[in-house]
DNA sequence: ATCCTGATTATGTATAGACAATTAAATCGT
DNA sequence: ACGATTTAATTGTCTATACATAATCAGGAT
């Protein structure tokens, strides 16, 4: 029936020709995609078959989808990007660099109002506040600041957090299903500068995130980089992969 | 047949019970996930809504799926966020305030060795530079450094850009395919410093994008934020949106 | 033991058809 | 002319089936 020579799926086929008509500008924003019925013929396929290529777009926001009345090319409103927060562990291990880790506090104490707040819970039972400085090479890479629910993960209260840093150590130990990432700009105050070994009120890149397990918070954490040595890079399609 | 008083679609009841399942630890990384045969027995409906669940799962990666082997619980590697780069004027805009800009810079000029690295194109042909600074309320928001690739955009340069900035025209007039971030922290300089209204060598949170249609690079902006003033947050699920 | 070979299994893709849900458009009654 | 009702177009979901493809596994030949 079909040319089988083909090397890609049908249903990408279709997908990456519609996806190139959007992204050229030949089909103008707000403008019609085809029917399924329609694209169906066109293609001599299946709707199924274009039902899948819609229905990808849809997902990446290139195009809307509206019963009765059709698909139409979705307008831009903003940019995307998919920000890949490596685990620090994996990430130095990655760039050839010795990785090691040095715990600068290590506290456990009944949950303070600020804690709660960080954590976005009720102020309840217990947590455990570290600090980690990690290394690449020689050369501080980032500072952890970092309260553990231990009302989620009582396990926490035993790990000797030897091999493993309390990041990598939570990764693999409790799953997560939800995270909440800030991303700013901040003066490194004595203290700091002195832990990244930079200057006085150097720029530093602070990631706050917050972890849930369903309701759950697991864990906050504050991740403070030298601004000059660190750059969170991550390219984007919004197809989900190059599309030529 | 099937219980039609169900509100989700089977394929979604499907894969928000596996998500569970993988999300409270139940099933554990590396772990083995029934079938699609096995699973369309327990669910009883056909084979391709247990695939388009599992599909999904696998787009998500939350689960990884091997011709022969079966499908098997994804180990997180990283934490993932999608990063939503709102349109400047969209974004003002929408927290109420009101918004304008100032155009402190256009010149067109033949490439330069530094415009074409900024571009990561070849040097030839022209560029349209500009430097923007764009306003929420009274307040300085952020300043725009953008260069347009006019080999590309050549209507970018009659633009006058009285009542859109560039950011936004280009939104709306050239569709994009890909972009490129690099975001990091920078202390600001005298003149930056002046231009966002902060005090000298505060941090700025700085945003470089390079956006392509296809092969061709669009434009590179650099847009620099008060450190105190702005975060980029954003939520993220794995399975793409809230489980229960 | 080692290497080929074929059987088996799970996923990947595709088809044709069916009905449901949504809603724009057309029709009808007043 | 207007409002209510019907029709129809389009997407959303689902089924049953089929064959393709990749990878593992078990034998069997060397």
């Amino acid at each position: 029936m079909r040319d089988r020579s083909a090397e890609l799926p049908r249903y990408l086929e279709i997908q990456r020709d519609l996806q190139q008509k959007i992204a050229s500008g030949e089909w103008a924003p707000g403008s019609r995609v085809p029917s399924e019925h329609e694209l169906q013929a066109q293609y001599s396929c299946s709707r199924m078959t274009v039902n899948k290529a819609l229905s990808a777009l849809a997902r990446a926001g290139l195009v809307i989808r509206k019963r009765r009345s059709g698909s139409f090319v979705a307008s831009p409103r903003s940019e995307q990007t998919i920000l890949n927060i490596h685990d620090i562990q994996a990430e130095i291990a990655a760039s050839g660099k010795a990785y090691r880790f040095e715990i600068l506090l290590r506290t456990k104490r009944a949950m303070s109002e600020e804690d709660a707040a960080r954590l976005a819970v009720r102020k309840t039972g217990a947590v455990l506040a570290m600090v980690v400085r990690h290394f690449a090479g020689d050369i501080p890479f980032v500072v952890e600041e970092r309260l553990l629910n231990l009302n989620v993960v009582p396990d926490a209260e035993i790990e000797p957090f030897r091999d493993s840093p309390p990041g990598t150590w939570l990764l693999n130990v409790v799953p997560w299903t939800n995270a909440e990432h800030s991303i700013y700009a901040d003066i490194a105050t004595g203290h700091m500068a002195s832990l990244l070994d930079v200057e006085k009120k150097a720029a530093c890149l602070v990631i706050e995130r917050r972890t849930w397990q369903g309701a759950n918070t697991i864990t906050w954490v504050r991740l403070s980089y030298p601004g000059e040595r660190h750059r969170l890079t991550s390219h984007f399609w919004p197809g989900g992969a190059p599309a030529i």
